[in-house]
RNA sequence: GUGGGUGUAGCUCAGUUGGUAAGAGUGCCGGGUUGUGGCCCCGGAAGCCGGGGGUUCAAGUCCCCUCACUCACCCCA
């Protein structure tokens, strides 16, 4: 019979493997708290005009990306493509602005997007998000991007570079909309058929097409940053000028856009070149008009998303280095000895100390191969002479040094003696 | 959705112009000491050569179809 594999996209991360994800993720939650920010978490199944609504119905996620299905009864629900929208919808929906605006808030947790598979793009894949909701004050745009770049520089990585824009506001935008069409009315022809269907939905995403014909057209479009109003371009000035002082280099590019339509002023992606042609491995910008879309009150907002697939594919350490040996491995010979072992074992991993044993009854050179396969510091050697006896060996795998230790207290007895590791 | 590449042991991969090549390394199991790991040596188990069809006296090898994986476009984290 064939075996069942798992869907196409989604992925297992293996026991192997985990240790890199809790590193990392235990990584943000302390970074996170030095910051202010407070877990929250949200499920994963929403309604489908949850995303409709808040990341826009021409974004190429919500078009052709989500995997939606309809409910018993005739509601559509949405495995979430990214998690801004829900957290809003709780901090909506549980009135949390109405104790206090300001809420500071991360989530960790799994995304699904319908994409082709390639590399470092998954159609399960996994992200850490945070939203800053309340403040538009441009300290807190700096602030955030400060706290993701220590996040990043926390968990080793390097050759990063950090990307900002500024996307002007409802104010503003829709001169530079007028201008960008003006501009490509009569280079309609040299445009690639996405591009066409932009300029009718969304004619800002032409900026960062990344086709060869429309890159030349847009190499001398008018630039997003000089239509932006006063107000805009004060609060982009003062987030540069706060990252300065932190001294957080950044590179402005005026053709960054983001495919999420909720974004307004500060955009920002952190890239890499060792991802191939995935280069994101976090993205975020301001929402200021996002809340009240969603049918909340008029309350700004900012945040942003670290991809951990292409992350942790980034991270200088190998897999080995996360593996946690046992302190001690039982080798134990013997129906007496083994029945020994197994309380002993049980008992000492009550009282906090890494204890595996062999099951098996094999030979003790088997048993001590796998001793040594784990990496345990130390293997207890229980035979029929040493049952009869009373006592048994403790071997110092790393010394090649063994003991005789008694039977008697001889929990309290390996307990200090791992103690003092 | 559209292209390209790759499918041989658990893993990483060799397999010549089609002709006893089903192979290596690694991992796993056992032995080399009646009860002592790592290094070394010896032995063993393990593969419908992705699946189906075709050409041929003969197919892992050539052709067609299909599936899976992978990279790229698009888009994004």
């Amino acid at each position: 019979m064939k075996i069942i594999t798992a869907v196409r996209g989604f992925k297992d991360i293996l026991p192997g493997e985990t240790g890199k994800w809790q590193y990392v993720e235990e990584k943000a939650r302390e970074i996170f708290k030095n910051f202010g920010l407070s877990e929250i978490k949200v499920p994963i199944l929403e309604k489908t005009e949850l995303f409709r609504r808040g990341i826009g119905e021409t974004t190429d996620i919500v078009e052709k990306e989500m995997y939606t299905f309809q409910d018993i009864g005739d509601e559509y629900l949405t495995l979430r493509p990214e998690a801004t929208a829900s957290v809003i919808r709780a901090y909506l929906q549980h009135n949390i602005h109405a104790a206090d605006p300001v809420a500071k808030l991360f989530t960790i947790g799994p995304m699904f997007r319908r994409e082709r598979p390639q590399k470092g793009r998954f159609r399960q894949f996994h992200q850490i998000n945070v939203e800053l909701i309340g403040l538009d004050d441009p300290r807190i745009d700096a602030e955030l991007i400060l706290m993701l770049i220590c996040f990043l520089k926390s968990v080793r990585l390097s050759d990063l570079g950090l990307e900002i824009n500024s996307l002007g506001c409802p104010g503003c935008r829709p001169s530079f909309r007028e201008a960008i069409l003006i501009f490509l009315q009569d280079k309609k022809n040299d445009l690639c058929k996405d591009c066409l269907r932009r300029l009718d939905t969304n004619p800002l995403r032409v900026l960062d097409c990344k086709m060869e014909g429309c890159g030349e057209i847009i190499s001398d479009a008018p630039k997003l940053l000089d239509y932006i109003c006063s107000e805009c371009r004060d609060h982009f000035e003062k987030v540069k000028e706060y990252l300065r002082i932190f001294d957080v280099p950044f590179e402005i590019n005026a053709k960054m856009v983001r495919g999420l339509d909720y974004y307004t002023r500060t955009a920002f992606e952190v890239t890499t070149e060792l991802l191939g042609a995935q280069n994101a491995i976090a993205g975020g910008g301001r929402y200021d008009r996002l809340i009240e879309e969603l049918g909340g009150p008029d309350i700004p907002g900012i945040g942003f998303a670290i991809g951990l697939e292409r992350l942790i594919s980034l991270l200088p350490m190998k897999d080995e280095e996360f593996a946690i040996p046992p302190h001690l491995f039982i080798a134990a010979l013997g129906d007496e000895a083994q029945k020994f072992a197994y309380t002993l074992c049980n008992r000492l991993r009550m009282q906090g100390i890494r204890t595996e044993m062999d099951y098996s009854g094999k030979s003790l050179k088997s048993q001590m191969r796998r001793s040594n396969k784990f990496n345990s510091r130390y293997t207890l050697i229980l035979g029929k002479r040493e049952i009869e006896e009373k006592k048994a060996e403790l071997r110092d795998m790393k010394e090649g040094t063994q003991e005789t230790l008694s039977l008697d207290n001889i929990e309290e007895t390996i307990s200090n003696i791992v103690k003092r590791m």
